[in-house]
DNA sequence: AAAGCTCATCGAATATTCCGATTTTTAAAA
DNA sequence: TTTTAAAAATCGGAATATTCGATGAGCTTT
């Protein structure tokens, strides 16, 4: 019977990943820093192979370093579902959730949800953050969130998709130079587009719903949220594109634009809730999910 | 840091889980009971809920028990994949590889076979286990097994398939009795086939590939291997259908029956090889694959 | 009742883990 | 080159945790 890796070990590794550093994962891990050391060499002897190449100055992990940790991390989420498990079951809809929300859905839909939320599920404490998409992606299977709101189609690798509702867009002009109440696709002018930075999602899922390439749209502007592009649009610099629940929620309430519909098609990025295939608190997340999409329905609640 | 679940625990469990007796469990995993005892109570305790029920004299496992249980034996097998796949690194084509083959498959091609596989991987272990496919499948997914041998279809969870070589059935008749060389499907008397007892997936496989039911073959024998039906066809009790691969083994030499092929279908079952996704060892699996693919395609080997 | 299982409990022996100081190795600075 | 600084490895001993064997308690069977 070889002895097969500690859980200690695989979490020293890990931790080690992340930092890149023995001293700063032994002060994450809670132990000193010859400990962990202790713990990656134990790990490579036991393994017969090396898995990090230590220059002195950096650290490096070898390829099959990486692979094992990518595979410790999932034991590791996998395990930390065990007891998610077991609370689940005694009470599902007490306990935290850690949501991540995505910057275009964030400042427009928490305001009118979150309270909706604690009213239905009075026990369930919501830890909020906020970032990308792909960063989000990136901690919900690093197992640091529990559930994701966005708009999809994201690819997240196989996390459990739940799609919410659909989120119209409209187009923003500025004051005066609207077409008219509601506008022909055609007549959107791709060269005066301003649109959020490259790696927003609602960039993509702008373009995608109205039928355009964004080629030509206008990059000058690394623009990082839409109440910076309003009063551009507002000063006559160009257009842009407003996913409807922000206009909802009051962003273009002190701000001269013009705000369209289109008559043509009806360009929607679908909200939707997704998390881990393996979190065993799916009817929990079912019913978070639920919540979000009555509380959505009823903005005047 | 509430301490998450040990994987020793979880060995105590899923070993639990297995004899169903703490003693027994406990002597599997070389441990006094008291110990393994422990274990479980610490595990329950840390989860906060009851896993197993112990009423004296025997012992129950709550619902939540045997989900902990599955989750358990995965985690497990992940974390015995990751010392597979350090020494897959070191040198993929050495090491042991537990093979389970089904009944209709394992007389018949592995005298031609395993020594090819030696010739081929020299410095691969072959253990062998025949079972029928559906305890082989549980063998697999409890981690007993590395791959196993057997015809498809048959739906063993999310395992991996390489599909291997296509089988031949022919029709096996009484000496004499054989209506030619070759005959139309339609000529095959239902009434009087003799097949395998249910449960083993040559039946399905072979009536499927004639186009049969299956309602009206005889059942008042069950048939525990080819080699007992062939007497019986010979004493003139009935037709059957065999592997191509039984017969190119001999398995009717000594016997006087009649072998034909179908003139108007060719009914076949697929050979193939399959494995845990999640196995490290994936290409030292193809390529013993491919040895046992080249050694069926060259019977004088 | 008594005997026989079975699982839980407990104190003592044992093994392990962890720390803190120190050493070694390396890279950068003087 | 020498010095300095940083980072990981090493090592002995103390703290901690694990395991065992014996024992106890609850239930069944005889």
């Amino acid at each position: 019977m070889s002895f097969p890796p500690t859980l200690k070990q695989l979490r020293y590794l890990v931790a080690l990943h992340k930092t890149n550093h023995f001293g700063k994962a032994a002060d994450a891990s809670h132990v000193t820093q010859s400990t962990l050391s202790a713990g990656i060499q134990e790990l490579e002897s036991l393994l017969g192979t090396q898995l990090v190449e230590r220059t002195k100055r950096s650290v490096m992990f070898t390829a099959l370093g990486e692979e094992m940790v990518r595979r410790a991390q999932d034991i590791l989420n996998d395990v930390d579902d065990l007891t998610d498990l077991a609370s689940a079951a005694k009470d599902p809809m007490r306990g935290v959730v850690r949501m991540g929300v995505i910057p275009t859905i964030a400042p427009y839909l928490l305001p009118r949800v979150v309270p909706a939320i604690s009213k239905t599920l009075p026990d369930l404490e919501l830890h909020l953050r906020e970032e990308k998409s792909a960063d989000l992606c990136d901690l919900l299977r690093a197992g640091e969130l529990d559930v994701v709101l966005y708009a999809l189609p994201f690819d997240c690798g196989d996390a459990h998709e739940m799609p919410l509702f659909p989120d119209r867009f409209v187009a923003a002009f500025p004051k005066g130079e609207a077409p008219g109440d509601s506008i022909h696709s055609s007549e959107l002018d791709e060269e005066r587009l301003l649109l959020l930075e490259e790696g927003h999602c609602l960039r993509d899922h702008a373009l995608a719903a109205c039928q355009l390439l964004g080629r030509r749209a206008r990059r000058e502007l690394a623009n990082t949220s839409l109440a910076t592009i309003l009063p551009m649009v507002s000063a006559g610099h160009g257009i842009t594109l407003l996913p409807g629940m922000a206009v909802e929620a009051g962003i273009t309430e002190n701000i001269d634009v013009d705000i369209v519909t289109f008559s043509d098609i009806i360009p929607t990025r679908m909200i939707g809730l997704i998390w881990r295939k393996t979190n065993p608190r799916a009817p929990t997340f079912e019913a978070l999910g639920n919540a979000i999409r009555s509380a959505a329905a009823h903005p005047t609640a």
